[in-house]
DNA sequence: GTGAAAGCGCTAACAA
DNA sequence: TTGTTAGCGCTTTCAC
C-alpha cells in the first residue's frame, strides 16, 4: 500500500507547541507539574500531529513494558476441547486491559518450546508472567522461576520440591468435591463412585481428596482414574458398572467425564437420577445444560480466576516498582483459593 | 525475591571477547562477514555472560518488533463456548513461533475497546495484525485499515464498501454447504431444510448461499435463521417441524446447531436418519462425535486456517522489509479459501 | 573484516 | 514550573 508515514516524535510535538521535549513528556505521562495553559497547548499539538509515544524508546529507559506473558503449558489438545482456558484468558485480558497492559500469549506444545519460553521470559520482554502448568512433572514452572520473572500460577502447582511461596490462584477443588459428595450422601445414596481426572494434575488429585474426605472408608473399587474426557468417562463408567453393578451414584471429576458416564448409563438402561445419581464439576454450560438429564455440578468462577491472577500479578509489579508499600510486607498471599458452589439440576 | 540482576549488555560481551560492539552485534544477528575465530570468541562470551539482546533497544533502531497482534472482535461470549477460536489461535501460534514472532492477543468486548485497539495498532507496537471480525457491521476492520498496519483477516470480511484487496483466509463455506446438501439429495431426500447461522456473519450467509445453489427453488418455509447455538438449533427445529412436518432432512449451519436440532427430533419421536437426515458443519469433534447419532458434517481445517493467516502476514512483512521480491508483484492473494470435506457418520 | 561514532525516541536527573 | 543534558542498548553507515 502507501509508504509507512513517518510517525511524529516528541521533538516534533515540542516544536509545534513551542516547549521542550521534557515538558511534552510530562504532559503525555499524566501531566503533573505543568501549568494549565502550557499543558493545553501541548495537548493540542499532540492531537494535531496524531502523536503516539514510541513504546520501544520508552521501555528502553523505563525498563517497563506494560506487558504480561500468559504461558499455557499444555502438550495436549485437550485444553482446546473445552472452553475452560478461553474463559480464563478472557478474565485475564479484561483485567490487563483495565490496567493498560498487553497480553503476550505463549503456547507451548512440548519440551522444545520450553527453552524458547524460558529465553523469552528471561529476555525481559515482559514485566511478569501468568503460567498455567497443569501437570505434576512439568519442568516449565522451574525454568520460569529460574528466569526470575514475577509470576502467578493458574492452579495449584504440583512441585515435588518445596512450594515455597509460589503465588497461585485455584478453585477450591477439594471443597467443591466435598460439596458434591455430601449432596449425594444427603440424597441417601450409599454406593457412591468417583471417576477421577488424570491424577498427575493437582485439580484431579484435590477432587479425589475431597471425595475421600467425606467417604474415608469407600470401597476402593468405587474409584477409577480417568482423563477428563467424555470418552474416558464412558470407559470408566463401564468399568465401574462391571465392578460394582449396585452403585447408586457417581461423582465425576468434570462435566465432560460426566457426560460420557451419562451416555453409558443410558445405554445400560439405568435411569438418572432414579437408579444412579450423577454429579459433575465445572458447570461448563454448553455441556452441563445440554446433557440428558441436565447435570447437577460444582460451579467454579473460571473467568474470575483469570481476573484474579492478573490482579495479583499487577499488584506485585506495582509494589516492586517503587510501590508505596514496604518492599515485602508479607501480605502477598502465596495461594488464593476461590470458592465453588453446587448447582442443582436434574441428574442428582 | 532477589534483586533483579542487571542484565549484561552488548558492551559487556564486547569487552569480554575483546572486540567492538559492532562485531558482537554482527555475530548475534547471523554473523555475516565475521571471521570464524572471532565469531567463536564472541559466541563464547555471549554464552558465558548469558547475554540476551534487549529487544526494546533493538526495536528502537530497526523499527521491527517481531510481534504480531491477534485481534478478536467478538462481543459475544459465544466464541468461547466453542473450540473454534482456540484451534485457530493454536495454528497462528505455531506459525508465529516458527518464525520467532510473538503473539500479542487483543480481545475486544465492545465499542469502547475499539479505540484502544486502534490506538495500539497505530502505535506501532507490532509489525502486523491478524483480525477476526465476524460481523457485517463491525467498525473495527475499518479502524484497523485506517491504522495502516499490515493485516490479514480471518474469515471473509463483510464490508459494504469496496472490499478492495483486503487479504483474508476463509473456509469454503459455500462449497461446503453445497457438499452437504448434495449429499442429502443423493440420499434421496426431497424436503431438505436449512437452519442458518446469524446472517450478519459472512460464514452464515455463504452457507445459506451454498444451500440455495443446490436447491434454488426450495420452499422458503424450509429455511430459518438461527444463531449457531444449540438452543437456537432447538428453537429453529421446532419451528421447522411446525411449519413443515413432512421435511425429511436438515442441513444445520454448524454442529452446535445440529446437536440442538437432534434433541428436538428425538423429543418429537422422529428417527435420525430414517425419518430425518441431519448434516452439520465444522466437524467440531467433541460435539460431532458425541451426539446421538454421531453427526455427518462438513469438516474445515481450522488450525490450518490460523496457520495460513500467519504465514500470509509474515510473508507480507518480509516483502515490505526489503524482501527480495518486487515491492508489489501482485501475487499477494486477496482472499484464500480453504477446501472442506464431508465427513460421513450416522446422522445422514 | 573490523572498529568508531552517530543516532533511534524517550525519560529522568539536575539546573535554572 | 520549565529547560538542558545525559544516557537507556542497540544497529548501522562509514572509515580504516
Amino acid at each position: 500500500m502507501t509508504e509507512t508515514a513517518p510517525r511524529p516524535t516528541l521533538e516534533a510535538v515540542a516544536a509545534l507547541a513551542g516547549v521542550s521535549r521534557a515538558t511534552v513528556s510530562r504532559v503525555v505521562n499524566g501531566g503533573d507539574g505543568v501549568r494549565q495553559p502550557l499543558a493545553e497547548r501541548v495537548r493540542q499539538a499532540v492531537e494535531e500531529l496524531g502523536y503516539v509515544p514510541n513504546q520501544a524508546a520508552r521501555s528502553l529507559v523505563t525498563r517497563r513494558h506494560d506487558a504480561v506473558a500468559v504461558v499455557v503449558a499444555e502438550p495436549e489438545t485437550r485444553v482446546f476441547a473445552d472452553p475452560f482456558f478461553a474463559l480464563q484468558l478472557r478474565g485475564i485480558s479484561k483485567e490487563l486491559t483495565a490496567h493498560d497492559n498487553q497480553l503476550v500469549l505463549l503456547l507451548t506444545e512440548g519440551r522444545e518450546d520450553h527453552a524458547r519460553v524460558a529465553r523469552y521470559l528471561a529476555g525481559g520482554h515482559v514485566d511478569g508472567a501468568l503460567v498455567f502448568s497443569l501437570h505434576l512433572d512439568d519442568p516449565l514452572p522451574g525454568l520460569i522461576r529460574h528466569a526470575g520473572v514475577p509470576t502467578v500460577f493458574g492452579g495449584r502447582p504440583g512441585w515435588s520440591d518445596g512450594q515455597d511461596g509460589a503465588v497461585y490462584v485455584d478453585s477450591d477443588n477439594r471443597g467443591g468435591a466435598r460439596q458434591a459428595v455430601r449432596h449425594l450422601v444427603g440424597l441417601g445414596r450409599t454406593r457412591i463412585a468417583h471417576i477421577s481426572g488424570a491424577l498427575d494434575q493437582t485439580s484431579a488429585a484435590d477432587r479425589l481428596d475431597g471425595f475421600r474426605d467425606i467417604l474415608p472408608g469407600a470401597d476402593p473399587r468405587l474409584v477409577v482414574e480417568s482423563d477428563f474426557t467424555p470418552g474416558g468417562g464412558e470407559r470408566a463408567m463401564r468399568e465401574l458398572l462391571d465392578r460394582c453393578p449396585d452403585l447408586d451414584a457417581v461423582f465425576a471429576a468434570n462435566d465432560l467425564t460426566a457426560s460420557g458416564a451419562l451416555r453409558v448409563l443410558r445405554e445400560r438402561g439405568l435411569r438418572v437420577p432414579d437408579d444412579v445419581a450423577v454429579v459433575g464439576f465445572d458447570d461448563m454450560l454448553p455441556v452441563a445444560e445440554q446433557t440428558d438429564p441436565p447435570l447437577t455440578t460444582v460451579r467454579q468462577d473460571i473467568e474470575g480466576m483469570g481476573r484474579l491472577m492478573a490482579r495479583l500479578l499487577l499488584r506485585d509489579l506495582d509494589r516492586r516498582n517503587g510501590g508505596r508499600t514496604a518492599p515485602d510486607d508479607g501480605d502477598t498471599p502465596s495461594g488464593v483459593v476461590l470458592p465453588t458452589t453446587l448447582v442443582r439440576r436434574a441428574s442428582a
